[in-house]
DNA sequence: TAAAGGTTTCAGAAATTTTTGAAATAGAAA
DNA sequence: TTTCTATTTCAAAAATTTCTGAAACCTTTA
């Protein structure tokens, strides 16, 4: 395969991954291309090769670095800013995980909090409410525990450990 | 705090984070309203409850189905059909695992297979494409792998050993 | 200080996703 | 068979999200 035609599939293909995890296409294909680059990209760069507008270009760099995803690089005797991606997939995952986590599931558990002070007793449908609510803490404490686990822990943990205790 | 505030809260929360999991704010609002009823409900109570249309309501139901969080109730002597969700948390999160990975994780690793016959020594370009490629394979395998593991366990085994093991 | 070179913002345009509502379909009961 | 009730489909409308491009805004250098 050639390497153009390798490179189009792979940001095509993230950019589809993207869309189906509420990251829009172009962050993603950003990502993407600075994933696969050698060198620090410049906002110049990014629009020629994703043919994208410049506002475009700015705002969904600013988003990658907002995530923790995408590094400023300055080079002396030289105004333009380069972008390089991170580029370790744990590291990359775990800063996903901690980004959805306190934007999704922290929000989630305060209005369950909220809710939970419901009166169960009231009819069957304050029952059915307040256990439904109940069982979703329980769960989403966990989750969030596991998660809050899995950041700290770091990629050897999770390869040798992890990885032994399941198979 | 009133029966129907929580209720109403619940629904809000439950939909807005839907959305940000690529799931559409009335599916998840069906899905959230079938988890605190204490029977089953038919089309034109979810569409009363929500107020949406009779379309809506049958594709964001027949969509919950087919993700395996929804079932069909059928009552003798009643031509309608009547739905409850799945109420246990594991399970939903289980179902939304199975989908998800079949739907997203294995077509990326697909087209990832694919691009890694692409050949590194080419150029700079090609070496890092192909890092980034194999890189992320090894890494989504695992993932893969992982959460294959965890829909195979079963509530408890999560609860106790797992949870134990990260304490 | 002014000009040059780059970045950011944001209102409107374009694209995409979701919803509606009515017609088509299905199937049980009369 | 016909009627009646309920479900499904889908083209068009509405809502939402994303993108563009030009103007405003910084910073550095002359």
């Amino acid at each position: 395969m050639e390497w153009q035609e390798g490179k189009d599939k792979f940001l095509q293909a993230w950019g589809t991954l993207g869309t189906s995890w509420g990251i829009n296409r172009t962050m993603a294909q950003i990502h993407a291309l600075m994933m696969i680059s050698p060198h620090a990209l410049s906002a110049d760069e990014v629009m020629e090769e994703l043919q994208i507008s410049r506002g475009n270009a700015n705002m969904n760099i600013r988003a990658l670095m907002d995530w923790g995803l995408v590094y400023k690089e300055l080079r002396a005797g030289d105004r333009r800013e380069y972008f390089v991606a991170e580029k370790d997939m744990w590291k990359v995952v775990r800063q996903i995980i901690v980004n959805r986590k306190k934007k999704e599931l922290e929000p989630i558990l305060k209005v369950l909090d909220e809710i939970s002070g419901i009166d169960g007793t009231e009819n069957e449908n304050a029952e059915a409410l307040a256990k439904a609510v109940n069982d979703i803490k329980l769960f989403s404490s966990k989750a969030d525990a596991t998660l809050d686990m899995l950041v700290k822990a770091d990629s050897n943990w999770f390869v040798g450990t992890f990885m032994k205790m399941i198979k």
